[in-house]
DNA sequence: CGGACAATTGATTATGCTCAATACTGGTGG
DNA sequence: CCACCAGTATTGAGCATAATCAATTGTCCG
């Protein structure tokens, strides 16, 4: 990829969400609301599909566990092109900052909700637990956006959102292409020819475009070796 | 890139270093090697240029902060591609591992020191912050491997040897082609191929293969944004 | 000095991007 | 209920970037 002459789409402004992220902390404390002993602060936060939970540049505060729906974790550069460093499902931790600042977007992709925790309440072994999770997805990622071809990348996404919906018989995409091209380093196009080829083959079915069943994982897997 | 029909050289074959590790961790504790109230076990272990402190696959033991030299992180897949996950320098903390096995190799590309930790030993705050460092580390390279060209790759990479070495007149590689290839998901020819361009606009000017004086900083500044 | 490895340079190719047009989908209002 | 619209996805044609293949030069050690 070389540097874009346009935006992609007409580039998001990046804009501090401060006064939205606040507002959203104080907002809809769930049933769990209460504290419940050493426990972190269990602010339940529900965030409706597109929501801002917080913005690259903001002022850190929370750390975030998702509970349901999906959260959509984002770079953005100045001329508008974007890496989404991962998708957040239910159990995921998300949030912790640098220098007390965030340094990517989070999103909602679904309605979703989250559990808020000041930092300094959460037991240091599950902080660290959840640093190293999303550092280990980051460094397998890392192998995916570096030495694999388009095919590859694909059958990786595919893998692993399966792995996360173990148990339905199609994965139910809950992103968009253009979050899928972002979080793989292709385009739009590329997917889009990369899942025909792949239905073309007998792979995998397109029921829809965000519904998809996997004929022959084993297919996918020996793509990625 | 495409998965190549032969192998990287000649694919380096991936076997267990488990015997070696072992002797190694015993080998040569320094002189701080006696335990020091309630620190980590402060075993200072030398590598010579060259030398595996890990392998892919292997239990996972100590984890390793870096005094001396530098120290190349790198995964391998089976057919010989490779993506190098970081450089280690000093200051720097490496060797947390997923499920007790590493899942990349750890290789001095310089003769290096290096304190092991018992991961128990370490406070948990420690660990945390060495983990964090790690993951925006792998967060921000994740950028650069999915949404840079060649040309700011190097750039990237360029800026990020030279704040390393603050101080320097000269950015002093202590790594190979093929390892920044490697890294930023390049080949060598496009490596080379970056460098001298970058040499002939007179941004940067190559003393040696491995010396570099960055003549235009603000123009490898523009080139990442 | 010679040999092995590392780096550079050149020519060609192919993968995936860009630009462009068309099809599909879901939600809204007549 | 259906037409319409906007956003999303797909498909097509041509092109550019970086990969591949190949040859040469440079450098470090013994």
């Amino acid at each position: 990829m070389s540097p874009p002459v346009l935006d992609r789409e007409t580039a998001m402004t990046i804009q501090s969400s401060r006064e939205f992220a606040a507002l959203a902390r104080t907002a809809k404390v769930g049933n769990d609301g209460h504290r419940v002993g050493p426990s972190p602060v269990n602010a339940v936060i529900h965030y409706d599909i597109g929501a801002l939970i917080f913005s690259q540049g903001d002022r850190a505060g929370n750390i975030f566990t998702v509970t349901s729906g999906a959260v959509r974790l984002s770079h953005l550069l100045a001329d508008g092109r974007r890496q989404v460093l991962a998708f957040c499902m239910p159990g995921e931790v998300f949030g912790f900052a640098q220098d007390g600042i965030y340094s990517f977007f989070a999103e909602a992709i679904e309605d979703c909700s989250v559990v808020a925790h000041s930092p300094q309440e959460v037991r240091a072994a599950d902080n660290l637990n959840a640093a190293l999770s999303s550092l280990f997805s980051a460094q397998s990622h890392m192998l995916v956006l570096g030495r694999q071809c388009a095919a590859e990348r694909l059958a990786s996404f595919l893998l692993d959102m399966a792995k996360r919906q173990r148990g339905r018989r199609c994965v139910e995409l809950s992103m968009s292409r253009a979050d899928i091209a972002d979080y793989l380093g292709l385009t739009v196009e590329t997917v889009s020819r990369g899942l025909g080829k792949l239905q073309k083959d007998g792979v995998i079915l397109l029921h829809s475009a965000r519904c998809i069943e996997i004929r022959e994982p084993q297919v996918l897997r020996d793509m990625v070796e």
